[in-house]
DNA sequence: TAAAGCATGTAAGAGGTTACATGATTGG
DNA sequence: CCAATCATGTAACCTCTTACATGCTTTA
């Protein structure tokens, strides 16, 4: 996952280690330590995927190669990238991925939180059933279905977008063709 | 975190590694994988805080031994696991904490969670202000903001039950000392 | 000039992921 | 009896965490 957060905001522009776990943090993905960002960004060199700028001071800027370009790519528009965190990654460059991707891609995570829900609700009924009398747990499971509740209709409005996008992008579809 | 999961469910009652992780699944930790749940069992056991019993056909069940109560109680009451997924497990296990401890990481995972709700409305904030038209990152980043908002106030449930139940418990620190 | 924050790095160890392999049990 | 599901396990690989070490830059 971090492969994929440094190339993607290095797309945008070159940056520096400090100023990469800046922009996460920003993002809301708190948990990247230097520990594993500074090794992450020596593989991604070794590998040719960014290449270092030496700046002023200490400061060592990488930015994208165009073999980075492609694995980036190629890691935004792959399938199998669909959990968690994972997805909230993918979303912060939805900017780079062609609409028709995005669609597909949003359309995966929604049923994907769709059968979240119903795991939820199922466990939340049971239970309550078994009546265990654990206020906590009742209530962890009580939030549980809350909150992916809430990420779908979080998914319903960004499905409404990005069909509109498609529809003000490529009107001539539907006008076009022969007269 | 795997190892407060299986101490914590096995504190109830004996289970076998598959049954693990189909509650582990129920309570919404869907991560869990064998690969990491069997060798951690292993680990478990060779530190003394489980024990197997041997049960029908190929099922190996394990009960907490007295060791691992106490390992459990320390995990459970430890400062230091106030992260994201760590805090929903501890959670699940609250009915095993004494109801000032209860309050007391309640309130600490409160004002986590609301220093990064500053944070993530100064990121939307800047977003917004920088224009740069990028729908997506600023939806992640308003989504970021109401959940955090909704997580609050989830907090403040439990907090508000957390102290009817030690007003209900302990009523005559109240009425009782010298008359 | 001292402190605080910026900035990069390494090493050890723990732990997870994925893939593979195996065998038991149950239902159609 | 076959398939599906239950059930456990191992090995290779990779990554992250934690702790430590270092040095620059700004500002009070």
């Amino acid at each position: 996952m971090l492969d994929l957060a440094v190339l993607g905001l290095l797309r945008k522009r070159p940056r520096h280690g400090y100023e990469l776990k800046a922009r996460l943090v920003e993002l809301g993905f708190a948990r990247v330590s230097f520990g594993s960002l500074y090794p992450a960004l020596r593989r991604l060199e070794k590998r040719g995927l960014i290449e270092a700028l030496r700046q002023s001071g200490r400061r060592k800027a990488y930015r994208l190669t165009d073999l980075g370009e492609q694995e980036f790519a190629r890691i935004l528009g792959s399938t199998d990238h669909d959990e968690d965190g994972r997805f909230n990654m993918r979303l912060a460059f939805f900017q780079y991925l062609e609409p028709p991707a995005r669609l597909r891609s949003l359309k995966r995570r929604r049923s994907h939180l769709v059968s979240r829900l119903q795991n939820a609700q199922v466990a939340l009924q049971d239970e309550i059933a078994a009546g265990s009398g654990d206020h906590y747990t009742a209530a962890l499971l009580q939030h549980n279905v809350a909150s992916t509740e809430s990420d779908i209709s979080f998914l319903d409005q960004l499905i409404a977008y990005a069909r509109s996008e498609m529809a003000a992008e490529a009107p001539r579809t539907l006008t076009g063709g022969k007269k």
